[in-house]
DNA sequence: TCAACTAACGCAACAGGGTTGCAAATGTAT
DNA sequence: ATACATTTGCAACCCTGTTGCGTTAGTTGA
């Protein structure tokens, strides 16, 4: 169980109760969650704009990450590494799962490196996998 | 200059006026293309619907593939290797700069193969590298 | 503890990319 | 030339996400 509200605090947010389950809802998350994913689970309470700026804030305080999604969605992960409103420092690859959608950070591969070439200057790279996540192969059987 | 009035009978698509600018289009780019670029290149007679119509068309019968764009939009560019209806076959890197917000395939660059882990089976990768392309590199000077 | 300040919330209205249905026009094969 | 299938264009719509603004509720400091 992590500290919910020294977290929200450590990166300066306000604890207000849809924060604090907002939070929680990515801690319990293994893949990742979208904006309507979010409204699902928090119960219709909270209107949609304040899913938005609250993942915003999120984002901009290092708590969670951008990751790719299927069709093209906004969608957020947390973050393990040592983000904070400075910089965002990401070296994992992503995967989607081709059957429930989800998008899973595979923190054990690496983003290999890429040199420059043919006048093009690399500043960053994101390695995105597809296929069957482990749950759903499971369910192939 | 390319036969286009053949390509698009290979892919079994129909020589109209519009399909034959648009294939134009796609070979006179050095990137790839937006629906609305495309609109304001073949000068707002087209309506939008037929656009993303041909688009369809298009990348079905394996003349064109979506690469990355940097605002989540659908974006095109040619295939340049054998891709039919029945599949695309693409192992190339794409590159987005930062400047002009365009993405370029790199054909150069291979995608790194990715072994299976943590259950996850990985079936196709896409690398997606970011930074300022040789155009504007040049005008930074 | 209370006042004052600022961040967060919720409503309404909007923006933009993309889609659907349908009738009219245009290619294509015979 | 005819008949059929594909393509086009219009209108209306859907969906994700955004903006403005007045209200509510944490937070800070005396």
């Amino acid at each position: 169980m992590e500290d919910l509200q020294a977290i929200l605090q450590e990166h300066s947010l306000r604890k207000t109760a849809f924060r604090m389950e907002l939070l929680e809802l990515f801690y319990d998350s293994r893949s990742s969650l979208t904006a309507e994913e979010i409204k699902n689970k928090v119960g219709a309470t909270n209107d949609k704009v304040t899913i938005y700026r609250a993942l915003e804030s999120f984002e901009k305080s290092g708590l969670i990450h951008r990751v790719p999604d299927k069709s093209n969605l906004t969608r957020y992960a947390l973050c393990h590494s040592d983000c904070n409103s400075n910089e965002h420092v990401h070296n994992h690859a992503h995967f989607i799962c081709n059957s429930c959608n989800e998008t899973f950070c595979i923190d054990e591969i690496a983003i290999p490196l890429i040199k420059d070439t043919k006048g093009f200057r690399i500043k960053s790279s994101k390695l995105t996998l597809e296929g069957d996540c482990p749950d759903c192969l499971l369910l192939k059987d």
